[in-house]
DNA sequence: CAGATGCCCTGGGCGC
DNA sequence: TGCGCCCAGGGCATCT
């Protein structure tokens, strides 16, 4: 469920955290979680993370799409897709009592440690090194290379989202959540965007005139910064926490998303789910005639 | 080749 | 009380 929003809370937690600190051990305890290294025979994909990490200093905290960036002195990165259900939660000290399904333990020489937490097993990570030249759109890391616009970056104005959207006809809410298309954005935040830009689900996007690009991209870094600024959104199910392991503020603040039959906020008129593609939809049929 | 579909995985909620 | 079904969904493989 971390979309943008939460991923750059997180963010932003660790930097002010975790950054100048020395990576003192790695255990894994989750073999799902270092998928990406292969069925390693011997001492395992495990002990691949860990030789990655160990010794190395955090000098730096980034982010692309969902994916936080751990810059390692030394020009390695440590690579954090949470899935549906991953948490990074920093202990004081490795002796906290450890949450279940806790599947990566990194600890710091301090005595803090870092605890990578995911009951749905979606998320992963891994350490790579970032290329040299800068090519696609992975901010070096070559395993992004296939993300699209960085939805806060000022490279996506209106006249690219423009271009973008011409190119296809596919529909705005499975656009949205595509991360060739743009990284970051999921179910939540999609429905949020669109009903704050009067935009339907199922427009094609080359169908979208000037005016209603515009609105898009404003809904875009409008939905996503107040996202931000509130900590991200933490639902009943999926239980979004932040490093500290709190609750976010945004859901408060969800306008269609996971409110089926209740009035627009806007208009009154009951917001409407559907099921688009399998998954869970929400609009108001007024506002987003 | 663009676009659509299904699968992976597990905890929690709900109906019977 | 207990069992089983269904849902949540990001990313990828595999279809049309």
């Amino acid at each position: 469920m971390p979309e943008l929003p939460e991923v750059e809370t997180l963010r932003r937690d660790l930097e002010a955290s975790i950054v100048g600190r020395r990576i003192e051990a790695v255990a894994v305890t989750g073999a799902r979680t270092v998928r990406r290294y292969g069925l390693a025979s011997g001492s395992g994909p495990g002990a691949v993370l860990a030789s990655g990490l160990e010794g190395r200093v955090v000098v730096g905290v980034g982010r692309r799409g969902k994916y936080l960036l751990c810059h390692l002195g030394g020009g390695d990165v440590w690579v954090v897709h949470l899935g549906m259900s991953g948490q990074l939660l920093l202990a004081r000290s490795t002796l906290d009592v450890e949450a279940p399904h806790t599947h990566v333990r990194v600890s710091f020489f301090d005595g803090a440690e870092l605890r990578f937490v995911d009951p749905r097993t979606f998320g992963e990570c891994w350490v790579t090194r970032v290329g040299g030249d800068g090519g696609g759109g992975g901010d070096g890391v070559p395993e992004l290379a296939h993300l699209g616009f960085e939805p806060l970056d000022e490279a996506l104005n209106p006249s690219r989202l423009a271009d973008a959207l011409a190119r296809t006809r596919r529909a705005l809410k499975p656009l949205l959540c595509e991360q060739r298309f743009i990284a970051g954005i999921g179910n939540i935040y999609s429905d949020e965007i669109l009903h704050a830009a009067r935009l339907r689900w199922d427009r094609p996007g080359s169908s979208l005139v000037h005016a209603e690009v515009c609105r898009l991209h404003a809904s875009i870094v409008e939905i996503l910064t107040a996202a931000i600024d509130a900590r991200g959104s933490s639902l009943a199910d999926s239980q979004y926490r932040d490093l500290e392991g709190q609750v976010g503020g945004y859901q408060l603040a969800h306008r269609v998303y996971a409110r089926e039959g209740r009035p627009c906020l806007v208009c009154g008129t009951p917001i409407v789910r559907i099921r688009v593609a399998g998954r869970s939809s929400f609009f108001c049929p007024r506002c987003q005639a």
